[in-house]
RNA sequence: GCCCGGAUGGUGGAACUGGUAGACACGCAGGACUUAAAAUCCUGUUCCCGUUGAGGGAGUGCGGGUUCGAUUCCCGCUCCGGGCACCA
């Protein structure tokens, strides 16, 4: 007997793509369903074992979702834009299109050995023209666009430009970057540079001097979620903070909507909870503070103007605008020596450090508007200019690093806040009553606080206000291989649309910024300038061309529109999306907000873009160490066997990876090389071709194993394709599905496969005899065979369900021992659920069952089987009997299917009495499981 | 520091809304087949005591609690993983 999933899958493969069997059409009688993955960049490296892990659980429920009669979406495209692309062309000369379509047709080959169930004829890649022509044309859409906080949504610019010429902007209320108060006279007498300018302070993508994430080793300005630790996500660059003229997404305006709608999807509890903290949502007051030598006010925010009476101090940022303007002469010294050491410090040495306290007093003072008191005016980097106002009243008697500074520079603290009746409250608990602060005294907290916000109110010294952590998303890099901005300006700056698209990228042979820091575009001398319009030569970051891909699918080779109505009215939204929870506040913060702009102008139906969204874990691999000596002996390399280390006291190790190929029994404890091993390492690492090998008295030499990363540099890469070779692309699927919970992450272990290749020749050997004979019959199968049918197909569906694939492997494990058991020869009864996890298990077989019959409808996806409660019928089942809590005796009642259990105890209580020997019963609990439990 | 998760055999992991803990698989041990090995198949496998056969006891990170009954619920810890981090 022999099961060669080789063959069958080769052929099975034809089949499909002769068939045109996953070709998903826009009209269909049938419900929609659409099963979405995040599409993967294409990087140089090919997929590896843990890539196809989300992969495989989105097709299995497509495949399920099929089975039960929708019509289902399930596309793959690529993330084509990017910075690696950028850099090999850098090295290498090599265009990164070019670069970037190798790529993608490797990936293919790749995803195409997977066994998905993909359209590609829906393929999309978001560096064609012919895709990012429409990522401009929705860039446009939000340039042309502000959002008016009055309608709560986004409206034409046009319009806005109207009601300028009409009444100025005194009645706007709409999200902005800049308050400036202007009639309807002034703006008819502003330039075309200075409207231009106004109008940018609503547009939804606009342009401002900002402090930006700037890396100079990749030249370029990089988001927030881009930047860790200081450091550049990619590459691991310094990054520090400059002022530079950017593009910017006005995603604030959206902040609401963006929290608001997360009620409404289903997302994790964690996920959601990491958007909202981006979101940041704190409500609070405004306040304004006048200066006491000085014309201008300092604006605060706070979320506890019920402490105002405790105001000892106030805070400016470094950055503040007003800094230098308020600084007396006495203290411009101290300030300036502070500027320079605040400036000097990078945003990973003030994250590295924030106990330490630092900052300088201006000379200014400011005045507290509620009680007259003067309040010395600070400058502090813990105060960010990037979060409300740049500037804090600060109240050492309430916040803990207000509290530290004032005890550090020796400033009054006053408490206002008693709160010795909440044992263990912190201030932000927002408890305690209120004390030293004049009207408000002997308040609860919650109370002062909407007392305070109306006297604030009433006495016209700011309003209550709510403010977001949540910034403008910059939308500028200084990078080549991105979608232009279809964006020019006239000789006074003025900018205007590029409507005639795509704008395509122009060809260039040096992809490296221009000498004096320009952008790479600008080597394009033609390109950027025509004699009367000079181009922007920035280019649009990642997440331009992923914000919407999943729209496109829906109507893929539209070249009159992005996507046409009836394609997003049929499909709507995207039921199921499948990825890593690392997106959480970057990619689909984005998409969601710009799914929620095309909502307003009514381009798609729906509010939210993702109903459903489920994080994989991240698979993770093997990495293999040798223990190398320091220091070389004797002018030679020294390893030593892990378990020979305590003949080395006091000598320094260091840890080289080494391929994983060479070590026998890799991830265990006891993983080592063998003499042979030590041969091939020496082979692949010429330069320790010489070194000592101190192995242990067998012979081996120890290595030390972690879990970590799969990765190129510590060489534990395991390529799908090779597994495949081995055992079959099914057997592949199931085993990732098996090694544990689709959204835990766990390491790669190739040992267990075996679990799942016998399981598969298992199954094989249902339908084959030892001779090879076909035992498949039309008989009518058994009810015994129709048992464990039916309990399969009702375990198999709460699996798929819940998104439990590893219990789902371990059922159909189950069910096949099981008619294995019984030798049922009759029909495979799991036929139609198995093609869920191993799409070729179907298996060829007599001329192709009947001539593609059997396997067509399987195929044709229009018979999931319903399970059937009647067929899991026992005949009896023993209930354990519980007396007084003590386990007493088994009783055994008939029973017919679970809904009528209660009513079968029933039954059987006379029995129950009887047996308990006339001993007065009190009570009979009957709980509707296992037990009875009677108390005497 | 704050916010989320999690802890079950030698290993990965099951256990529905509280009801026979350890499904399924790996590994290991023994056996069958074989001249032999590999492959395959069968049996056993939570731990401890006992063992011819039984049988008994303990047990889901630790300490308490609720309950006839707790891996599951509550309180207090320990450890591990992930995310955020001077957010006023």
């Amino acid at each position: 007997m022999d099961y060669q999933p080789g063959e069958i899958e080769e052929i099975w493969r034809k089949y499909w793509v002769e068939n045109e069997v996953y070709k998903t059409l826009n009209d269909s009688s049938k419900p929609k369903y659409y099963v979405l993955d995040m599409f993967p960049y294409p990087s140089g490296a090919g997929l590896h074992v843990g890539h196809p892990l989300g992969y495989i659980a989105s097709d299995i429920f497509a495949r399920y979702k099929r089975l039960q009669g929708y019509n289902v979406l399930h596309p793959m495209g690529y993330d084509a834009f990017g910075l690696p692309a950028e850099q090999y062309a850098i090295q290498t000369g090599v265009h990164p299109s070019v670069s970037t379509n190798q790529n993608i047709n490797f990936y293919r080959k790749q995803l195409d050995n997977l066994g998905f169930s993909f359209d590609w004829d829906r393929t999309v890649n978001t560096s064609d023209p012919k895709y990012y022509k429409w990522t401009q044309a929705i860039f446009l859409k939000l340039f042309g666009h502000y959002y008016n906080n009055s309608t709560n949504k986004a409206e034409s610019i046009d319009d806005l430009i109207l009601v300028f010429q009409n009444e100025g902007n005194i009645n706007v209320h709409a999200a902005n970057t800049q308050d400036t108060v202007f009639s309807a006279n002034e703006w008819m007498n502003f330039s075309p540079a200075q409207k231009d300018e106004i109008l940018m302070n609503y547009r939804l993508a606009y342009r401002k001097v900002g402090f930006v994430n700037w890396c100079e080793e990749l030249g370029t300005v990089l988001a927030n979620d881009e930047v860790k630790d200081g450091l550049s996500e990619r590459g691991g660059y310094p990054v520090v903070k400059k002022p530079m003229r950017q593009w910017a997404l006005r995603i604030t305006a959206y902040a609401e909507r963006l929290l608001q709608g997360l009620d409404s999807v289903d997302f994790s509890e964690a996920l959601k909870t990491q958007q909202r903290n981006w979101i940041g949502k704190s409500e609070g007051a405004k306040i304004f503070f006048k200066l006491k030598d000085d014309e201008d006010v300092i604006e605060v925010f706070t979320t506890r103007p019920d402490t105002v009476f405790g105001v000892t101090f106030m805070v400016l940022a470094p950055e503040h605008e007003l800094v230098s303007q308020i600084t007396t002469t006495e203290q411009k010294e101290d300030v300036e020596s502070y500027l320079a050491y605040s400036g000097s410090r990078s945003e990973r040495d003030r994250m590295a450090d924030v106990k330490s306290v630092t900052g300088a007093f201006t000379g200014a003072y400011a005045i507290n508007p509620f009680n007259g008191e003067s309040i010395p005016v600070w400058i502090a980097d813990y105060v960010l200019i990037g979060y409300g106002t740049g500037a804090i009243m600060a109240v050492p008697g309430g916040d803990e690093r207000d509290e530290r500074f004032a005890r550090h520079f020796g400033i009054d603290i006053i408490q206002v806040v008693d709160q010795s009746a909440y044992k263990g409250a912190s201030i932000s608990d927002k408890v305690g009553e209120m004390i030293n602060s004049d009207f408000l005294n002997g308040m609860v907290v919650t109370e002062a606080i909407k007392m305070a916000i109306s006297k604030i109110e009433a006495l016209k010294i700011g309003q209550g206000k709510v403010n977001y952590r949540l910034r403008d998303a910059n939308f500028s890099r200084q990078r080549y291989w991105g979608e232009p901005f279809p964006i020019k300006y006239d000789k006074d700056g003025v900018s205007f649309a590029e409507t005639d698209l795509p704008l395509e990228l122009p060809l260039l042979n040096n992809y490296k910024p221009t000498s004096d820091g320009k952008a790479p575009l600008a080597r394009a001398a033609d390109w950027c300038n025509d004699g009367l319009y000079t181009r922007e030569i920035d280019t649009m970051p990642g997440f331009a061309g992923s914000s919407w891909y999943f729209l496109r699918y829906m109507d893929p080779h539209n070249n009159s529109e992005p996507f046409s109505k009836e394609s997003v009215n049929y499909w709507k939204d995207v039921d199921l999306y499948v990825g890593g929870a690392e997106h959480a506040v970057g990619h689909l913060m984005y998409s969601r907000f710009w799914h929620k702009f095309m909502y307003d102008l009514g381009m798609v139906p729906t509010r939210e873009p993702y109903k459903k969204l489920v994080n994989q874990g991240m698979l993770q691999g093997v990495i293999e160490f040798l223990y190398l000596l320091k220091e070389k002996q004797g002018g030679k390399s020294v390893f030593v066997s892990a378990d020979e280390l305590n003949n080395y006291d006091g000598e320094e190790f260091a840890h080289i990876p080494v391929h994983i190929d060479y070590v026998t029994d890799y991830g265990t404890e006891n993983s080592y090389l063998n003499s042979e091993g030590i041969e091939q390492f020496k082979k692949w690492r010429p330069d320790y071709d010489n070194a000592l090998f101190i192995t242990n008295k067998n012979g081996q030499l120890i290595t030390k194993s972690e879990i970590g990363k799969i990765s190129k540099r510590y060489f534990n890469v395991v390529n799908p394709d090779d597994v495949i070779r081995e055992y079959g692309t099914d057997c592949f699927r199931m085993y990732e599905m098996f090694l544990g919970p689709l959204k835990d992450s766990k390491p790669w272990d190739t040992k267990g496969i075996v679990g799942v290749s016998k399981f598969l020749r298992k199954f094989w050997s249902l339908f084959y005899d030892q001779d090879k004979k076909w035992l498949l019959t039309d008989n009518n199968p058994s009810g015994e065979e129709l048992k464990i049918l039916h309990t399969a197909i009702k375990k198999v569906n709460q699996d798929i369900e819940n998104f439990s694939f590893n219990t789902c492997v371990a059922h159909f494990m189950v069910a096949t021992n099981e008619l294995k058991k019984i030798k049922c020869a009759k029909i495979n009864v799991l036929k139609p659920l198995i093609i869920l996890m191993a799409p070729f298990a179907p298996f060829i077989t007599e001329q192709l069952w009947h001539d593609m019959g059997e396997m067509g409808s399987v195929h044709n996806y229009s018979n999931y089987p319903e399970h059937d409660e009647k067929y899991l019928v026992e005949d009896t089942i023993d209930y354990p009997v519980c007396i007084n809590g003590k386990k007493r005796a088994i009783a055994t009642f008939e029973i017919n299917a679970t809904k009528q259990v209660i009513e079968e105890y029933a039954l059987g209580l006379e029995e129950i009495k009887k047996w308990i020997d006339g001993r007065p019963v009190r009570k009979v609990i009957i709980v509707p499981k296992r037990m009875v439990n009677i108390v005497i």
